[in-house]
DNA sequence: GTCTATACGTTGATAGAC
DNA sequence: GTCTATCAACGTATAGAC
């Protein structure tokens, strides 16, 4: 609840959000300022710079997305795992036209200062180890394909995940994430 | 050369390598009129207002694409025509840190007018359409793999693609697009 | 902590002289 | 076509009162 959380909790989880809808460079301490009601000074208070908002922006959310990880259930196959993974990928589109914010910074990357950068290669890195194990697990049991390495598939398997929530975004339609998962499942 | 082209070309070639760079809201009517060397108000001349500019841009850069594609020889195998499409894809990388402008375009689109979100799809399609009769032929010949449709793979494979562009760029390495292009070869 | 006030460059855009 | 001049709005950021 919004009258629960803190102002500075609030900044944060707005900037996310807006930064997941329109990028490091389409949002403003203005815009942030009417959503939570309070004046840009204030939020100078609780964020510095930009630069220092954004770089708390994706401790955050990283955060949330390892505890996201984390309660997959560790017993379950490895497709059902790609299948819960997926789905929580692709949740914030359905809600407001948003995309993963790694990937948007990813693509703002080079406005950004370096610390941005190696926060967002970090993110990168546990998502990309966490779906080679899973796909490692699924080669093993035999409910998924990947070819070569495990951590060459999952650098491709994230990659045509954070493509296909764009492009999805793009079109309007969710099923281009669904695509994308049918291709490392194994064939019915 | 820059003599020999007009300022309305040369405003269109810096505007991409700019929006391939930091994004559509990451570049000015100001770093453009530095570039050419002509005042902000002459910029205006030409692209009356920021939108006219980006839609010409990806007009422009579409028509570049689509005459790559057509420059490779259709009598080519498949697994070599990937290879070709997969290196001009990144060279831009090598070039200046750019990624794909209508990749970058597709991350920027909730700020952008909807006659640029319908060119930014055409551009998507038509890419989609050239990889998926690449790997229909591939499979045919046995040099290529995908599974399912030939639309489905493609449309991950594109997504793939532009995923690993964008990552590739965030760790300063061209591995990534190589580890794509090998997802879909056949094994040796 | 939050506000008012303010600084000061940037931004996209227009009017009108040449 | 290109310039000068100018605009109002917006951008991040700071100082200081409360």
């Amino acid at each position: 609840m919004d009258t629960q959380s803190t102002v500075r909790e609030q900044l944060l989880d707005h900037a996310i959000t807006l930064m997941m809808l329109r990028g490091y460079n389409g949002f403003s301490y203005r815009d942030l300022s009417e959503l939570v009601g309070v004046k840009t000074s204030s939020i100078h208070y609780y964020f510095p710079s930009k630069d220092d908002l954004v770089l708390e922006a994706v401790k955050q959310y990283s955060e949330e997305v390892v505890r996201a990880l984390q309660s997959i259930d560790p017993a379950l196959p490895a497709n059902e795992k790609l299948s819960l993974y997926t789905r929580f990928f692709g949740k914030t589109l359905g809600d407001g036209n948003q995309i993963c914010l790694c990937g948007m910074l990813a693509a703002d990357i080079e406005t950004l200062p370096e610390t941005v950068r190696e926060a967002v290669q970090a993110f990168f890195r546990t998502n990309e180890a966490w779906l080679a194990k899973v796909l490692a697990q699924g080669v093993e049991e035999g409910t998924l394909v990947a070819k070569g390495k495990p951590e060459s598939a999952a650098r491709t398997l994230f990659a045509a995940l954070q493509g296909s929530v764009i492009a999805s975004r793009l079109f309007h339609t969710k099923s281009r994430l669904e695509d994308v998962e049918a291709m490392w499942r194994v064939a019915a």
